[in-house]
DNA sequence: CTGAAAGCGCTTACAG
DNA sequence: CTGAAAGCGCTTACAG
C-alpha cells in the first residue's frame, strides 16, 4: 500500500523514493473513481471528461504513482519494450544508433533492450526468437547487416512482429525503413576528387554483404565513367569495413604500382587504416596522396590529418526509424503515413584531400 | 492456447516461431503435473524428483515453452531486468561495458536496459527513480562518474536497490565494486618514460569529478618525485577526458616554453588531441616528442603513430561487476563472497613513445 | 516431495 | 462517459 506524501514533491536529490510504490487502486481511491477511469487517463484514452481527467492526474501526482510495466504488459499483451538487434561493429556507429532510438523511445514511454551478436551468426535466429517471446517485445529496430538479411525479415514478418529498418536497400517496401542515397554521395565524393585533379583514384570496398558497400562502389564507378576515366582493376580492392582491412587495402593500393594519387575508402575505419599505411611509407597527406572516407565517425576528426568524408546522419536515421516503428505500433487504423524516409548525406571537407600532385 | 509441435524442433531459420506461445498450463497438462511443479523446474528449485524434473523438461521442449517475463515479474516481484545508467562518453568505452554486462546477464537470464544521460545532469535522480520503479529493475550497474556520485549511491541505498560499481574509488565498501589500480599504472608509465630518458614530462589531467583522474595524476607525481624530478607547474594542465581538451592541453604544453619532451595524457582521447597538436607543429613522434595515453581505447591502434598506453580491461570490469551484482541478487543467504575485485592494468608499448631527444 | 488457492497490478470486453 | 467483473501467466504462502 503506497503511502501518500503531501507537501513537498520528491524532487531531485530526495532519497524518499521508496514510497512511489502506490498502485492504481490507491490512485482510484484518492480520486474517488474506479480503477478503470484511472487506466483511461494513464493511457490517454478518449471519452473522459476534463474534470475527471484532472482529478485523476492530481491523485497520480499526489501518490507519486508510476504504472507497473509488468502488470500493464501482462494484461495488455504489450511490453513497452523495443529490441535493438545488431552485429557487433564500429562502436561510434552503434552508440549513435542507440542514442537516436532512445531519444524517441523514452519520450514515448518505451524502453530499449539491446542485443548485439558476434559476426559468426550461427544461432542468431533461434536466439532472437527466444528473446522476442520471453520479453514480449513490441517491436524491433534493425541496422545493417541484419536489416538486409532476408531470412531475418521473413522470420519477423512470419511472427507478425513490427520492425523498422535502417538500411541502404530501398527497393524492399515490405516494412518501414529509413535510408540514405549512398550511391549519390559516393558519386559526388568521387567527382570532388576528380575536380581536385585526381584521375588515378583507388577505392576500398566495404563488406560485400552490406548493400551500402555495393552502392558506394557503384557511385564511384559511375563518377569515374562520367568523367571518361577508365577504372583499372588495380584501382579497386576488397575490404570489409574494418580498420585492418583498410590497412590491407591501403597497402595493396600503395604498392601495386598503379600510382594512385587518391584513395576513397568506403568508410572511415578503413580510411584510417589506409592513412596509417601512407604514414608508414613516409607519404605526406594530402600533398603526396589524398585519402577520404565515408560515415563521419568519431575518429574522422581525431586523425591526422582530419578526414574529408561523407557525413551519415546516424543518430537521425535511428530516431526516424523509431518514429516509424512506434507510429506503426499505434493501430489507430488511420491512414498510415509514408513508411519510407530518405535522409541527406553531406560531404565534409577537412584536411585529408588536396590537389593531385 | 499454444499448439504443440511434434517431430522437428523449431531450429535455426525456421519461421514457425509463432506457436511458441504456450503457457505454464499447457506444459503442466502435457506433463501431467501441477503448474506449481512446472514453476519449480523453471526456477531450478530443489525438492523435485529427478523423474518429475525430466518429465517437465520434456514437456517444455515439446511445447517450445518460454516463460513469460511479465507474468514472472508481476507475481515474483522481480523483473529479470538490469539497468545500466551512465553519462554519455567515449563510445569505445561504453560499448565494451555493454558487452561485458551482456555477456554475463544473458547467460543468467537477465536482460539489459541502457540509460545514457547527457553531461548536464539536472534531473538525473528523478529520472532514474522513475525508470527503476516503472521497469521494476532488479539491479543496476554503474560506471564513472555515476559510480562515484555519492548522492546517487545514497539514493540507491535508500530504496534498497542492489547495484554494483565499476570505479576507481576503492575506499567506499558500502556495495560491490570492481576496480583497477590507476595510481600504480600511472606510476609505472611515468617510470617508463623516465627510463627512456625523459625528465621534462608534461601531464594532462582528466575530468576532476572522476577519481581515476586524481589517481592517475597522483601516480605521475609520485613517480617523478621518486626519481627526484621536480614537477614544474607548467608541466601539468587540466583536461576533462575529451579529445578537444587534449588538443587544448597539448597546445598549452607545447607552447608553454617548458620544453617538455614527453606528454602523458590521462586517457587516449586526450592523447589523440595532443598528438594532433604535435603533428600540426610538424613535430615527429616519437623522435621529437613522446606522447602516451591511458585506456587502450579502439582509437589507440588507429592513430599514427599507434599509442603507447595502459590497457584497461573494460569489458572484464563490467563482466565482473555483473557477476557481483547477480550473485548479490541471489539471496541464498550463503556467506557472501568477497564483494570487491581488483583487475590488473597493463602497459602496452606501441609506437608513440621513444627515447628522449 | 507435490499441489490447490489466492493474488501480483494492470487491461480487456462488456454493461449501463 | 463511467464502472464491475474476469483474466493475463506466473509465484507466493500454505497444506498435506
Amino acid at each position: 500500500m503506497g503511502r501518500i506524501k503531501i507537501g513537498h514533491k520528491s524532487g531531485a536529490a530526495t532519497a524518499s523514493a521508496s514510497d512511489a510504490n502506490s498502485t492504481i487502486k490507491d490512485v482510484a481511491r484518492l480520486a474517488g473513481v474506479s480503477i478503470k477511469t484511472v487506466s483511461r487517463v494513464i493511457n490517454n484514452e478518449a471519452n473522459v471528461t476534463e474534470a475527471m481527467r484532472k482529478k485523476v492526474q492530481d491523485a497520480i501526482r499526489r501518490c507519486d504513482y508510476v504504472p507497473n510495466r509488468s502488470a500493464r504488459s501482462l494484461a495488455g499483451r504489450r511490453s513497452f519494450l523495443i529490441g535493438l538487434f545488431y552485429e557487433r561493429q564500429n562502436s561510434s556507429y552503434i552508440t549513435r544508433i542507440q542514442a537516436g532510438v532512445l531519444a524517441y523511445c523514452r519520450q514515448e514511454g518505451y524502453e530499449l533492450l539491446i542485443h548485439p551478436f558476434g559476426r559468426g551468426n550461427e544461432s542468431v535466429l533461434p536466439e532472437i526468437e527466444k528473446v522476442v517471446h520471453r520479453s514480449n517485445l513490441d517491436g524491433v529496430i534493425l541496422t545493417p547487416y541484419f536489416s538486409e538479411w532476408v531470412q531475418l525479415l521473413d522470420f519477423l514478418d512470419g511472427i507478425k512482429l513490427p520492425y523498422a529498418r535502417v538500411t541502404a536497400v530501398r527497393d524492399d517496401l515490405r516494412s518501414p525503413f529509413v535510408s540514405c542515397d549512398d550511391f549519390d554521395a559516393a558519386f559526388r565524393m568521387t567527382k570532388y576528387l576528380i575536380a581536385l585533379g585526381h584521375r588515378r583514384i583507388g577505392f576500398i570496398k566495404g563488406h560485400p554483404r552490406h548493400n551500402s558497400a555495393t552502392e558506394r562502389h557503384a557511385g564511384y564507378v559511375a563518377a569515374m565513367e562520367a568523367e571518361g576515366i577508365a577504372v583499372s582493376p588495380d584501382f579497386v580492392t576488397q575490404g570489409d569495413y574494418s580498420f585492418v582491412s583498410g590497412e590491407a587495402g591501403g597497402r595493396a593500393l600503395l604498392d601495386s604500382g598503379a600510382g594512385v594519387t587518391a584513395i576513397f575508402a568506403s568508410n572511415d575505419d578503413m580510411a584510417a587504416g589506409a592513412l596509417r599505411m601512407a604514414h608508414q611509407r613516409k607519404l605526406v597527406i594530402p600533398d603526396d596522396i589524398s585519402i577520404v572516407g565515408f560515415d563521419d565517425a568519431d575518429i574522422a576528426r581525431k586523425l591526422w590529418p582530419a578526414l574529408t568524408t561523407v557525413r551519415q546522419p546516424v543518430r537521425e536515421l535511428a530516431a526516424q526509424a523509431s518514429a516509424l516503428l512506434i507510429s506503426s505500433l499505434r493501430e489507430d487504423g488511420q491512414e498510415q503515413e509514408k513508411m519510407q524516409r530518405l535522409l541527406p548525406l553531406e560531404i565534409i571537407i577537412r584536411e585529408s584531400a588536396g590537389r593531385a600532385p
